[in-house]
DNA sequence: CTCTGCTTATTGGTATTACCAAATTATATA
DNA sequence: TATATAATTTGGTAATACCAATAAGCAGAG
């Protein structure tokens, strides 16, 4: 009934001001914000209030500043600049706690894919297999496939918290599949190696044995660590 | 040949410092950042170059600020849970899928901080500990208590993601937490089998056992659980 | 007329000081 | 022991000053 007031800071009323007037295209790509203690004037706030804004605006891509030059608008083609998450993932020790993570959620998974599963979703598991088999005899690199198979088996898992999860993971997933696959992609034996393994996670589930579909997953996940470490050069407890 | 010289501005060096002292996992989620006099000093730079770092800090999602309260480290990891966490929302029954994965993630967890807590991480364990046995003690029901020896055995893991995704589902643990603990609030037996569990947990982290912490993890977890089904009346799968 | 170098003006970046306002903590009182 | 009030802490904004990088204007040489 009642919705909690948040007060605005003068800076975020700014933000949102030159924002919105950048977004609605008033203001283009390339064209030149008034300088800083004229905008400030027409504003009525001080320059420290708006500068915090444009520091904003500059954090998410909006715009940038040129020292003694003046304050532009950015082309919005390259998009908002990296989220905090994003920053988090894109460093290398990052891929290494989201291993360990998915290690662990992805064993429980396959483990509770091989009890639940309907006929439905181990035919869907089946077809990503298949895409990935296809991608490997074409000499595609199939990250693609890869990431969709785990989230399949996610589904499978009939847990909405792991589903909701992994879909929210798809982008980091598919990015280190392709990292790994992409490493391998001129060395045909290790691509068989990897489509070995999403078999054999497939088979352990089809097969309902939930000790053997997490043993295979748990196999294959130590595997992704392992090239993991190869590509990065580092060493990384698990 | 030559490359294009960036001058960087101080703002930028202090975002940075801070951006990597939260992405490393040395100032976690919740913490309080030093006071911005006493930072800006630290650092050797004026408030406003400090506010203009903590405005992209912030505009970003590393931080958020409380006017009069402080500088928090945010949970980097909404994102990812936002989404699930509104299917406990609408759905009670949702909060065993919940269970289901912290019960992989939290034994998981008390394994790895088996390996790798520290002295201080011990002891900030033993803190809750130590509270709970009061409020049971007391006859206080010691929820928050609980679910910060949760979070704190989260953060003896050092593994940066998990202790943000564990911080993003504080609420919910203690929330857990308060349903299992309000039942057994009038029955001294139930509440004393409880904080056992707990200090069964600790001594094995304590021991440096992984595979003991493990089992006495996995064992409040089930225990957990079926104080939840009782309290639900649900059967649920597990 | 064009190019180069120098000077001046413009504009972003940071520092300092002051004060306001919200939250937290400490203290006094019922 | 609980509540109300006062004091302190801490973020938010304003004003002023000055530094530093860039842009624009101008003079002189070729």
């Amino acid at each position: 009934m009642f919705q909690k007031i948040k007060p605005k800071k003068i800076s975020d009323e700014v933000y949102e001001q030159i924002k919105s007037i950048i977004l609605s295209g008033k203001l283009k790509p390339g064209e030149k914000l008034p300088p800083e203690r004229e905008l400030a004037l027409e504003l009525g706030v001080s320059r420290t209030a708006l500068r915090e804004a444009i520091q904003r605006l500059d954090a998410q891509g909006f715009i940038y500043q040129v020292h003694g030059g003046g304050t532009f608008v950015k082309t919005i083609t390259n998009g908002i600049l990296d989220s905090a998450i994003e920053e988090f993932v894109k460093r290398d020790e990052a891929i290494f706690d989201l291993m360990e993570i998915r290690k662990i959620l992805e064993t429980w998974g396959a483990y509770t894919a091989a009890q639940r599963a309907t006929e439905e979703e181990i035919s869907n598991m089946e077809k990503f297999l298949n895409e990935m088999f296809i991608a490997k005899e074409r000499g595609e690199i199939g990250h693609l496939s890869d990431a969709n198979f785990h989230l399949a088996i996610s589904h499978a898992t009939h847990n909405v918290m792991l589903i909701h999860l992994m879909k929210n993971l798809f982008y980091w997933i598919e990015k280190v599949s392709y990292e790994v696959r992409s490493r391998m992609y001129t060395n045909p034996e290790s691509h068989a190696d990897l489509y070995q393994q999403h078999t054999d996670v497939y088979i352990a589930i089809l097969e309902r044995n939930p000790e053997k579909a997490y043993n295979k997953m748990l196999t294959h996940m130590e595997y992704i660590v392992c090239e993991l470490n190869r590509i990065f050069k580092k060493n990384k407890k698990i």
